[in-house]
DNA sequence: AATGAATGAGCATTCATTCAT
DNA sequence: TATGAATGAATGCTCATTCAT
C-alpha cells in the first residue's frame, strides 16, 4: 500500500497479464485496474505501453543474469562446472516460473524490438560462450562452429526449461535431472 | 479471374506480413488490400481473422509434415536414416524461410489457441518419436526419458534452423552441417 | 421445391424472422438460407430488403382486409354486426398469430416507410370508420369526434388482440370473450 | 465543463435521434457528433449502444412513474379520480412528447429486451391497476377479467396519446379531452 | 430464373494516451 | 505523485447489393 510500491504493482501485474494473455491482448486500462492504481499513474511511471514491455524485459533479463553470475564456480573441473551452471540456469526458471514463460514467449515475439531481444540474448549467452570457448580450448569438445555451438546450448536449455516447467515433479527426480546434462554435455564433447 | 487465386492471395499475404509485422500489428484491412481484394473477401472466406490464422498454421505445418513423410528412408542403419531426416527437415526451413520464420514466431505465442499449437507440435514431433524409440530399442541411445528427449530434439531442430537461416551460405559448408548433425545425434547416443 | 415456391419462400421466411428477431436484425442472407434459395434469388424477386418488408407488409395487410370483408354482415342490427366484425377481427390474428405479430411490431416502427404503413392503416380503419358513422347517425353512440374514435378503437383492438395471443385459453371462455366486446362497444355507446 | 453535462448531452441526442431516425438507422457516432463528444465518451459512460438504449428507456419510465405518481389524488370519488390521473397522464404525453413518442416506438420494439420492456410496463400499469380493482370492489365497474381491463386500458391511453400528439390543439378543446376520458371510463362501467 | 463469390461503405467498439484537477 | 474522464484514430467485422456464370 506504500507508495514506492505502485510502480512495482504495475509491473508484477504487467507480468502476470503478459504471460497469461499475451501483450497485445493486455490493455494498459486492465493492468492499472488489476495492479490497484488509475491509468494515468501508469503512464506516470512508464511512457508508453511498449515502454513498460522493455523495461520488464530488461528487468528480468538482469535479475536472471545476476542469478547465475552468483552461481558461477570456477573448480578447475570444466564439466564439474558446467553442470552447476545447467542445474542453476534450470532451478532459476523453476524458481520463477513465471519470469521463465515470459521469455519463452516474448524471446522471438515482435512485441519486443528486436534490438531489445538481441541485446539481453547476447548477455544470457555470454556465459554460455564462455565456458564453450574453455572446453575447445582444453580439447574436451569438439572444434563445431561456435555460435552454433551457441544456438544449439540456448535451444537445448529452453527445452530442458519447458520440460522442467510442464513436469515440475521430474525436476526431484535425479535420472531426469542429469539426463537433460548430459544431452547438453555429450552434444558438444568430442565423441 | 480464377476462383481459388482470392482465397490463396490472402494466405500468401497473410504469411507475409504476419511474418513480417506480427499477427497483431497486421489489420484485415492491409492483408486485403495488399492481396488485391476487398476486406468483405477476407471474411468471406475466414469467418475471422483468428481462424485465418489457424488455418495457415495448420496448412503449413501439413506442407511440413507431408515434405518429411516424402522425405523417410528405411535402410536399415539408424543413423542414416536419422541424417537423412535431419537434413531434410533443415532444407525445408531453407526452402520455406518464411514458412519457417511462421513457425519460430507462433509456435509459443498466444496468437494462436493452444489446442491448435499443441496439436500441430504433436504431429511434427512424432517422426522424431518413432526414431528415437528405435535408437532405444536398439541400444543405440541412451535410455533417457522419452518426452525429454523429444523435447530437447525440438529445441535443436528449432536452434539449428534459426542458424542456418541467419546464416544461409553456411548450410553450403559440409563440417556446418555436419556439425549441427553431430550435436543433435551424440546428445542422444548412448556413450 | 417447384419455381414459383421460391418467393412464397422468401416471404414466409423473412415474416418469421422479422417477427421473431426484428428487421435489422434480420440480414437478406440468413433469409436466404432459411428459404432455402441463394443470395441472388432474394434479389432476383425483390429489388431490395426495404422492398421485401414492403411487399410483406402490404400483402398481409390485404390479407386481412379480405378476411374482414368477407365476413362482414349487415343484418340491420349494429351491435350484432359490430360484434361479429368484432369477433372475425380477433379470431384472424388468433389464425395468423405471426402475422398479428408483424403488426404489432411494424405498424409504429420506422423500419417501414410512414407513407406504407398510413395507407395499410387508413384501409383497416375504414371498415370501423363506417360502423361508427352508421352509429352515430342512428343515434346509438355518442357524438364523440370521429378520429378520436376510430383511434380508440384501433387500440382496443390492439389490446383485446394481444391479450387473447398472450393467453389463448381464454378465447375459449365466452365471459372474457363477450368482456372484450363490452369493453369496446360501451367506450362508444352513448351513456 | 461540467461533468454531468456530457452524460446527459448523449443521453439526450440519443433520445432525439432515436425517435426520428430509429435505433438502427442512428450511429453511435452520429449520436457522439451531435452532443460535441468524442466517440469514445459515449462508451465511456455506456458500455454498448444496448446499454444506452436500456438506461434511457428506463429512465424516462422513471420519470413518467414518478410524474403520475406525483399526481395521484385520493378524494374518495373514484370517477373524479381517475379523471385527474387520465388526464394526468396525457398531459405529460404533451408535455414531454418525445419521450412519449419514444415510449410509442419502443415499447413494443426487439431494440430493447424483452425482460426490460416488460418491467417497465409492469411498473406502468401497476397505477392503473388500483384504480381498476377499486372500481371492481365498489362494484362500480364490470367484473371483467382483470389483465384484460389493463391491457384495455393500456390501449386506450396509447391511442389517446397518438390522438392528441397528432392533433395538439385539440388537447384545449374540452369536448375532445372530456370524449377521451368518457370513452376510457365507459369502457370499464357497469352498464 | 438461379447462383454465390465479390464488393466496400459503414458500424460498434477498443485502447493507448493526454491533461485538468 | 496520482487520478480518471475524455479523446479519436484505428480495427475487426457485417451486410445489402451486384454481376459473371
Amino acid at each position: 500500500m506504500s507508495k514506492p510500491d505502485k510502480k512495482q504493482a504495475i509491473l508484477d501485474t504487467a507480468l502476470t497479464l503478459f504471460v497469461s494473455q499475451g501483450f497485445y491482448a493486455t490493455s494498459t486500462a486492465s493492468i492499472a485496474k488489476k495492479a490497484g492504481v488509475a491509468t494515468g499513474t501508469l503512464f506516470h511511471h512508464f511512457p508508453s505501453k511498449d515502454e513498460l514491455m522493455k523495461h520488464l524485459f530488461l528487468s528480468i533479463k538482469q535479475e536472471f543474469a545476476d542469478a547465475i553470475t552468483a552461481s558461477i564456480k570456477d573448480s578447475g573441473d570444466l564439466k564439474q562446472d558446467a553442470e552447476h551452471l545447467w542445474y542453476s540456469a534450470i532451478q532459476w526458471a523453476i524458481d520463477y516460473p513465471l519470469k521463465q514463460e515470459f521469455f519463452q514467449q516474448y524471446s522471438m515475439s515482435p512485441s519486443i524490438a528486436i534490438e531489445i531481444r538481441e541485446q539481453a540474448m547476447n548477455s544470457i549467452l555470454s556465459f554460455m560462450g564462455n565456458l564453450m570457448q574453455q572446453g575447445q580450448t582444453q580439447g574436451l569438445f569438439a572444434s563445431y562452429p561456435l555460435t552454433l555451438m551457441q544456438d544449439n546450448c540456448h535451444g537445448q536449455y529452453l527445452a530442458a526449461t519447458r520440460y522442467f516447467l510442464d513436469n515440475p515433479e521430474k525436476w526431484q527426480v535425479d535420472t531426469h535431472k542429469q539426463a537433460s546434462f548430459s544431452m547438453f554435455w555429450n552434444a558438444m564433447v568430442q565423441s
